[in-house]
DNA sequence: CTTTTATTTCATCAGTTGGTGAATTAATGG
DNA sequence: CCATTAATTCACCAACTGATGAAATAAAAG
């Protein structure tokens, strides 16, 4: 009885060329978006059959998800965020956010907001994953009234994703070189205003939470 | 001797085709970004002969530099801003901000995002056109340092950028239905901190203005 | 009416796109 | 050694890309 699982036949002489595929993919994904990176782009790039794109991903799509698979699934990247209290969690989720886009997944997440930013259909994914896997552990925890701890939720998205942009897509200087901990420093208090501060604090009226989301 | 300067010869019969092109082309742009969108969609969404879209413009860039010059431009959107105390400024800038987003613009706007976004190339006319058109106005009058005054520019295009981007784009509930004041009354005083605020809230040491850009 | 001019259409270009299927090459397991 | 299986290559497809130039049409100016 031998194992079923067991493949025979030619075994990889490398999933070199896969990996070639998917660096170029990466890159050119995060220069030009989708839509303006083609197949034989990313087969030049990786000097490679076009065919072989084909072969290791069904397609485009599945290329670029393959691409953009956060490298760090989001859990791990939260852990530290999810078991600080919230009261203190802002500095947390900066230094997060800081790591992980200082990191080797740089590439893969630009590449990730140029292809999803790009197309209305992307985008929606994107508030999907925006909602269900980041900010449902961000917020856990933080109190108050499930439409407030979204609204929250979502200014802390807004300042986070702003942060991105600018220091790491658009670049805009002085901020794209300032450091970690000023960064951390400019930013984090923002931050954790919108989790657990007073939103209406030049003391004006408490805010209309009867809209229909709330 | 006649007027040189007078047009002979076939009149709008219509502007019609002109303009239907570049409200299709807006249309494509917001939904596929620049290179997702193809002058042929456009022609077809405009019940039009793509041959028109050469016509009126030259090809695709200039189509793309005619959906997006800013329907409103920057110095009368910025007025009211440049012309408000630095120390109260933050609540005209996104007033302004929202009422821009909110205007018959939004389409554009969304397109220029998107197709802005997508691509590197374009991602560096971005910052160059933040820089010199819009950030030259917000921080006009801002007391500081000339490095400082920089990145407190950045930080308030970052909670700016954000904002628009969640809002308008990505469109997070229910921050995309909040109303304009509650907009302003969340945001305002962050921009406000970014501004003219001390960004070493927490009483934190001074921030390292030794930076190469400072 | 005639000329001028702008709008519109058509046919067509060369190049690229994403994608397919068959054939070739080379490891690996039995 | 042989069968299996993966990696790789090649030739090819229909469709679409941005772009061009000539011709048809119609409106306005003289």
């Amino acid at each position: 009885m031998s194992l079923p699982q067991v493949r025979r036949g030619r075994r990889s002489a490398g999933d070199h060329s896969r990996k070639a595929i998917l660096a170029a993919a990466r890159k050119l994904f995060a220069e030009h978006g989708f839509e303006g990176t083609s197949l034989r782009q990313v087969a030049r790039e990786a000097a490679v059959d076009p065919a072989m794109v084909h072969h290791f991903f069904r397609g485009k799509d599945e290329l670029f998800a393959a691409c953009v698979e956060l490298p760090a699934d989001p859990s791990e990247v939260l852990a530290g965020v999810e078991s600080t209290d919230p009261s203190l969690r802002a500095e947390a989720i900066v230094r997060a956010v800081l790591r992980l886009w200082e990191s080797p997944a740089q590439h893969s997440l630009v590449a990730f907001v140029r292809g999803t930013i790009g197309s209305r259909a992307k985008t929606a994914l994107l508030r999907e994953m925006v909602n269900r896997t980041i900010l449902s552990r961000v917020m856990s925890g933080v109190p108050g009234l499930a439409g407030e701890v979204r609204l929250r939720g979502n200014l802390v998205a807004a300042q986070v994703m702003g942060l991105m942009l600018t220091r790491y897509v658009i670049r805009l200087e002085p901020l794209a070189s300032a450091t970690q901990d000023d960064v951390i420093r400019l930013v984090a208090p923002t931050i954790q205003r919108y989790l657990t501060g007073d939103l209406d604090s030049p003391g004006s009226s408490p805010l209309g939470w009867n809209s229909p989301f709330v």
